[in-house]
DNA sequence: ATCAAATTAAAACGTAAGTTTGAAACGCTT
DNA sequence: AAGCGTTTCAAACTTACGTTTTAATTTGAT
């Protein structure tokens, strides 16, 4: 027996997710999507509305299970552990972006890629709707690390924890910047368990540095 | 007496600048372009040929000059000192990235998240024209940390440079991971200066952190 | 002042975009 | 099998895009 051929929707999410990190979402067109998802044109607008409510489908249907399993995480370390770790705070942030960069079946990598350009093409989505509905996902994380790191003032805590997201981040997204200036993959071609080696370390380091005097 | 205003050229370049970081290349039309420069529709594809290479144009007039400030900067630390610091390496670009960042007249800290833009975007131009012009730029410093760093194994400094460079970058460009999920823009509401208070202890403390057994 | 080159201007061209429409096909309950 | 809401389909609509064209204007050297 084959694999029963997905729903339209699904479909349509699903080849717009690909779409959508490849080539952004202004680049992408609604017959691009629609060709290789094998639907009707009209399909898109049927079913989600429009292109930007079509955005924001494929962006929700990845970001609220990510952020459910962060925050899992760090529920479980939170009742297992009195004193917390640095690296088993970063840990219970990279667990679940590796995950789903190892399962196909929710994206893998694609939708960090997906996160870090709709990151930097600064969305309207990101603007209004997530921030208010996950703001508890930096909170929590702040209050943990002030936990971790009593020793830090709000505002440096703050710092590293910005550059700290920050390179995890990217280093999921794979948006290697040295990259530009280089034809070798070698960083590129990316093992997600290589990616873990060196970046818990170097995150780590970066956090719990000692303050300067 | 009034400042003069700039020829047409500049006056294209020095808009889609600004409009390519906002909107995208994609999002950004000639016409918007053309409207705010005050200049005439078909002045773009007189004097650029045409809006890919009026882009190729918008970025090259800045990155040239950067990378350039940056080797200079090499030059002199290696000129001037034996053994070279990984603090000092970081400084050889952070500096100009800082100078760039608070000099309006080179475009300020626009041109910065526009290199990011472009690299999340994955441009033609990055990965042909840039790449073999700058390749340079990689070696220089590849070399210069190996010698900084020299119990480190190949592989292990590329991933540490990917993650300096990724997090130095993502600093200046404002792209700050977190801001998605939170309104307070207090990390974001950058002066220049600060960052480089907390992101050259942060990018050090990551690059020479010591190998684990 | 003149003339050729460079630049600016207005208008139109062809294409592709997101969206809408109305009919056909489908699936399910009765 | 009939009827009805849901979904699919082909086609067209409006708008905006990058680009080209042709003429008007400005510039600069003789």
């Amino acid at each position: 027996m084959e694999a029963s051929r997905p729903d339209t929707a699904t479909r349509i999410l699903d080849v717009s997710e690909r779409l959508f990190v490849e080539h952004g979402f202004e680049a992408t067109s609604l017959r691009m999507i629609t060709q290789q998802a094998e639907v009707n044109l009209a399909a898109v607008n049927y079913h989600f509305g429009s292109k930007d409510a079509l955005f924001e489908s494929v962006f929700m249907r990845r970001l609220a299970p990510l952020i459910a399993s962060c925050l899992a995480e760090l529920d479980e370390l939170e009742a297992r552990e009195e004193k917390l770790s640095v690296e088993s705070l970063v840990t219970t942030f990279i667990r679940p972006c590796l995950a789903l960069s190892k399962d196909p079946a929710r994206g893998g990598a694609l939708f960090v890629r997906l996160l870090s350009r709709t990151l930097v093409e600064n969305h309207r989505l990101l603007r209004e709707t997530i921030s208010q509905q996950y703001s508890v996902f930096v909170q929590r994380y702040s209050r943990a690390f002030h936990h971790a790191l009593p020793e830090l003032g709000v505002e440096e805590l703050a710092w590293r924890m910005h550059f700290a997201f920050s390179v995890m981040f990217n280093a999921f997204a794979g948006n290697d910047v040295l990259k530009i200036f280089t034809r070798s993959q070698i960083v590129s071609a990316r093992d997600p368990d290589m990616i873990v080696k060196y970046l818990v370390p170097f995150v780590v380091a970066g956090l719990v540095s000692p303050v300067e005097g």
